[in-house]
RNA sequence: GCGCCCGUAGCUCAGUAGGAUAGAGCAUUGGACUUCUAAUCCAACGGUCGGGGGUUCGAAUCCUCCCGGGCGCGCCA
């Protein structure tokens, strides 16, 4: 149990006797200022209208009450400012904490909070008409650490990827075939405006010359469409797989908008909709009451010309996430359709659930520098960096590190040359390093013959310096890191976490020995200390999807 | 015009249920390897948290107005 947890504990007992509950906002956590404690709290001040006291008033019953109580962990309250409550831990309570991460390893950190609750993580989704690029490996490794912290969390999580393989882009990327397979014949059909423009088109359309020489020429035009748009789909979304899989994201659904059309679960959708009487006939289209629900506006969903919206389909196969027993949708978009949540949330209520039933992660865009100088990126246009591009230059590792080490909803700027680099502007290694080290030094144990042969209880008393308490306290933050992750359902504050306590490991290896330390039970004590904080990176290495490499 | 996001050190950014003297890295300057990996560490320098008003014991954080930047406002997906 993280610190602060245990002080929660203590504190929803303490208050309990004086009649009243843990306020919800109480703040239980570790103060900037060192001399403040390692925990503090504001409860005191959140009662003092509830108890009708002064805030040092109660603060002062609280300590007293927990004196008497629980003495155990605690070494001394103090009572400070306007009636904070700052509590400091015996060095024992922190020793202890070494023992917790070796005997609970991989489970450490590993919590209930989810409770079991259904989640379905839905990401990168990208239309399969052309190659994934860096845009969507941010959205890939979101959904990816997330899931994985979900899980961590205690969230039976399911990830999935919905495949658009229905709509009019699909038409379109047939046509952008079928023009440049005649093209490849001597034609001079020219490529329309809002045609796919990529190289990739070319080369799927010499694929299909290569496999079919011109017998698509003798076919009806509709008909070598639909062939080309069903040939490169299937093709593209191989290699967006391919992509995925190297990028170390595998989803375990892979959801077709298609399948939904075929079964008619657009229509019989819809007719829900109109039996709760939330569509109506104006202008010859079929509209949804989305403004009943918080959108700014009504919104179609069969056209005037009887096909459907992308938004009828969008909410069928919500339904559908529904109906599969999620208790929670997480949805994961660009930012540029941000615009769409009020009309997907208003849809989630009209189907009589609660809008917060769906969370929608934005991922914004990804700015793309190559030593400085901008790369600019559009899928239609043709000019882009893909994923496998940026995975083959720069390796997952730190592509996905970079992609986590912001705020999803704020701009990244990715430099390729400095993803490359192995400076401390490209933390990756700085993290994964500290990993490293620590291996060597066990290597280089075994190779002196060191051999720790005292348990770790008989020795974690040694750990007395600033530093060693310090790196305990951090290592049992991990836990609060974790679900706050889960909490606001974002792996970036994980990235700082590991930066840090990165760096307290490199700042304690070059000013303590390890293996050179007096005393046998000092080098033991110490060994045990470095194993926990290498249990630690690899673990929250692990929730990013970064590799924790034995050597570099 | 309306809506959403953003504005924190020269640069890139943390600061997520409002807490005590606002933090990192880079850059700059100066130091540390015959010692467990120098892909590291130490020190110095650097801020009216875009601006004004408000809420309260307390605001980078909440409200409001203004300025500046991005995005979205389709019977597109």
């Amino acid at each position: 149990m993280s610190a602060t947890l245990v002080i929660r504990e203590i504190l929803k007992d303490t208050v309990s006797i004086l009649g009243v509950e843990l306020p919800k906002k109480v703040q239980i956590e570790p103060p900037r200022e060192k001399k403040f404690g390692d925990i503090a709290t504001n409860i005191a001040m959140l009662l003092a209208s509830t108890l009708k006291d002064s805030p040092r008033n109660i603060a002062k019953k609280i300590k007293d009450l927990i004196l008497e109580r629980h003495s155990t962990h605690i070494e001394k309250i103090d009572i400070a400012g306007p009636g904070f409550i700052n509590f400091f831990l015996s060095k024992s309570f922190w020793q202890s904490e070494v023992l917790k991460i070796l005997n609970k390893g991989e489970d450490y950190g590993r919590s209930d909070l989810g409770m079991g609750k259904k989640v379905l993580v839905e990401y990168v989704s990208a239309n399969p008409t052309g190659p994934l690029h860096v845009g969507h490996g941010r959205g890939a490794a979101v959904g990816d650490s997330l899931a994985r912290i979900l899980k961590f969390c205690g969230y039976e999580v399911t990830t999935e990827y919905y495949i658009n393989d229905a709509g009019r882009q699909i038409t379109l990327l047939g046509k952008s075939i079928y023009i440049r397979y005649k093209q490849l014949f001597g034609f001079e059909d020219e490529i329309c405006d809002d045609c796919y423009k990529g190289e990739y088109i070319i080369d799927i359309a010499n694929k299909i010359k290569q496999e079919l020489g011109d017998a698509l020429l003798k076919k009806e035009p509709n008909d070598a469409i639909q062939f080309c748009s069903q040939f490169g789909q299937d093709l593209i979304l191989e290699q967006i797989k391919q992509d995925l899989k190297n990028f170390r994201v595998l989803h375990e659904n892979w959801f077709s908008e298609k399948s939904l059309v075929a079964e008619n679960f657009v229509d019989k959708t819809i007719e829900l909709l109109k039996q709760k009487g939330l569509v109506y006939e104006k202008e010859g289209a079929l509209w949804f009451s989305s403004s009943k629900f918080g959108d700014d506006k009504d919104r179609v969903l069969k056209k005037s010309s009887g096909d459907l919206t992308y938004f009828a389909s969008d909410i069928a196969y919500h339904k559908d996430k529904l109906d599969r027993g999620f208790d929670l949708l997480i949805d994961i978009w660009g930012a540029d359709h941000h615009g769409y949540i009020p009309r997907m949330k208003a849809a989630i209520c009209a189907l009589g659930r609660d809008k917060q039933d769906l969370q929608v992660i934005l991922i914004q865009l990804v700015n793309l520098l190559r030593g400085g100088k901008q790369v600019s990126m559009s899928t239609r246009s043709g000019e882009f960096v893909t994923l496998e591009e940026v995975l083959n230059e720069v390796g997952p590792d730190a592509a996905r590190f970079i992609f986590l080490s912001r705020k999803s909803d704020s701009h990244l700027d990715f430099d390729l040359e400095l993803a490359k680099q192995r400076t401390m502007e490209n933390p990756v290694y700085y993290v994964q390093y500290a990993h490293a080290r620590i291996c060597s030094v066990f290597a280089k144990a075994k190779e002196r013959h060191i051999d720790i042969s005292m348990k770790p209880n008989e020795v974690i008393n040694y750990l007395t310096l600033d530093l060693e308490i310090d790196i305990l306290k951090k290592l049992n933050e991990f836990q609060d890191i974790v679900l706050t992750c889960a909490r606001i359902l974002s792996p970036h504050m994980l990235t700082f976490y590991l930066m840090e306590l990165a760096g307290m490991f490199h700042q304690y290896y070059n000013k303590c020995p390890v293996l050179g330390a007096e005393q046998k039970e000092l080098i033991f004590a110490r060994c045990y200390l470095l194993m926990a904080i290498r249990q630690v990176i690899a673990q929250g290495l692990y929730l990013l999807g970064v590799n924790a490499p034995e050597r570099m």
